[in-house]
DNA sequence: TCTGGGGTCCTAAATCAA
DNA sequence: TCTGTTGATTTAGGACCC
């Protein structure tokens, strides 16, 4: 979602006369996903300031245009946002909501083209040169899947059309929202010369920083920089990739699908934690969740790592890496636990932790592997192997909270304790 | 002002093996 | 055998994205 350097918005008049030839790449966004998936699921909100996010350590997750009149802006704490909209409606964030909506979206993108790269739920990449003569010039094909998304969802979303994913990126930003905007080949480079360093994918408050310092404000000062001069200031890899982005090269192309790197969980506390038994048990419940997400993914994580932020907001990572990956909760657990013990935490102040797992496999094909490799006679095992497996079945069919791990149940209240013993 | 939760990628140092 | 080089891997941290 809009998290980019504001845009001034471009209201496109010559949509139909833009020349989209060698533009074959969509960058499709929705327009405020999570407020709108609110405001289209309780429609007495529509035209009123929404804020999605919360806690009372929370940030903004998205806002309604409406709340944005207001200042209010992805990623702003709570507190903040409130103190410039206070009439705001505050929603929690429902995560299984957008996902089951963004699907939805994303089927509307398959109908277009197998071509499709997800980059969240809410934004994709489409490269629909093999598109054309079926579906029309990408124009006519950005202006349908607009009209579905609407017609069939209820909710609209910006599209760019460029040569290259980066520029489509621009230009969808530029025309939000409810726009679609057209950055012909041959235009590219009076497109970005002058926006502001920060229009770059890459260009965050740190390396705007740097480049302030260098002297530098728009994309065109980037590109007449010398390559020797960037590189020096921000690395080899980072220099030579802004340079290029700033002179319009952007060779990445379109790629669907590719599976995740790594699965996490965390969670930051309304009140740090100042006992390491309960930061303890707290690692407990989020290995026990990792574990439950990577199973439901059939793979296995070979790197556990913990991450802990304290209350000054320093903020550290440990990780181990094993010989085999695990899916387990209890062994995500001893892992996790061995490197917060590692740590040797004197009165801590713990505001966040989390506990990651890297380096996927795929768990289940090992053992069909296995089993191929035994010569066959061996089936793929029909039942849970193990615990969290066990666990798994347990909830799909009883709910979530079926089956915890003990130290996760609540203490039973003196009430049903005296029922419990007589 | 007071900073979420889910990720990706890059850098750099330490370590180990060839 | 010793030493230096090189490359892969692990680990930690950080910037950035939505």
């Amino acid at each position: 979602m809009g998290r980019s350097a504001d845009l001034p918005r471009q209201h496109n008049s010559g949509e139909d006369a833009a020349d989209d030839t060698d533009c074959p790449i969509l960058h499709v966004d929705m327009d405020a996903f999570f407020a709108s998936v609110e405001i289209r699921r309780d429609p007495s909100l529509a035209g009123r300031p929404v804020i999605v996010g919360g806690g009372t350590r929370g940030v903004v997750a998205a806002a309604s245009y409406r709340a944005r009149e207001f200042g209010v802006r992805s990623a702003m704490p709570m507190g903040q946002a409130l103190r410039l909209c206070p009439q705001a409606v505050v929603i929690r964030p429902d995560h299984a909501a957008y996902s089951s909506v963004s699907r939805e979206v994303f089927a509307i993108f398959a109908d277009v083209t197998s071509q499709v790269e997800g980059i969240s739920l809410d934004e994709a990449f489409l490269d629909v040169s093999g598109a054309i003569r079926r579906a029309g010039r990408p124009v006519e094909i950005a202006r349908a899947i607009r009209a579905r998304v609407e017609g069939e969802l209820g909710l609209t979303c910006s599209v760019g059309i460029a040569s290259t994913k980066f520029i489509a990126k621009l230009a969808s930003a530029r025309c939000k929202p409810n726009g679609l905007l057209v950055v012909p080949a041959a235009e590219t480079q009076a497109f970005l010369r002058p926006l502001p360093v920060g229009a770059l994918w890459g260009v965050g408050a740190q390396t705007a920083a740097v480049l302030a310092g260098l002297g530098l404000q728009t994309v065109g000062e980037i590109a007449g920089t010398p390559p020797d001069t960037l590189r020096r200031a921000l690395g080899v890899a980072q220099g030579q990739h802004l340079l290029a982005l700033a002179r319009g090269i952007d060779p990445r192309q379109v790629t669907p699908g590719t599976g995740e790197k790594s699965i996490s969980t965390e969670r930051t506390f309304d009140r740090d934690l100042t006992d390491p038994a309960l930061a303890r048990l707290e690692l407990l419940r989020l290995s026990d969740e990792l574990g439950s997400r990577v199973r439901a993914k059939g793979l296995r994580g070979r790197t556990i790592a913990i991450k802990v932020r304290f209350g000054d907001f320093r903020t550290i990572t440990r990780s181990r890496t094993l010989p085999e990956g695990i899916d387990d909760g209890a062994a995500i657990y001893r892992i996790a636990r061995e490197l917060f013990d590692a740590l040797g935490l004197d009165q801590p102040r713990i505001r966040l932790l989390g506990v990651r797992a890297d380096q996927l496999g795929e768990g289940a094909e090992a053992v069909e592997q296995l089993a191929f490799d035994l010569g066959a006679q061996v089936a793929p095992p029909q039942t849970p192997t193990g615990l969290g497996e066990v666990m798994d079945r347990a909830r799909s069919r009883f709910g979530a909270q079926a089956l915890r791990p003990g130290s996760l149940v609540p203490a039973p209240t003196s009430a049903r304790r005296d029922q419990a013993v007589p």
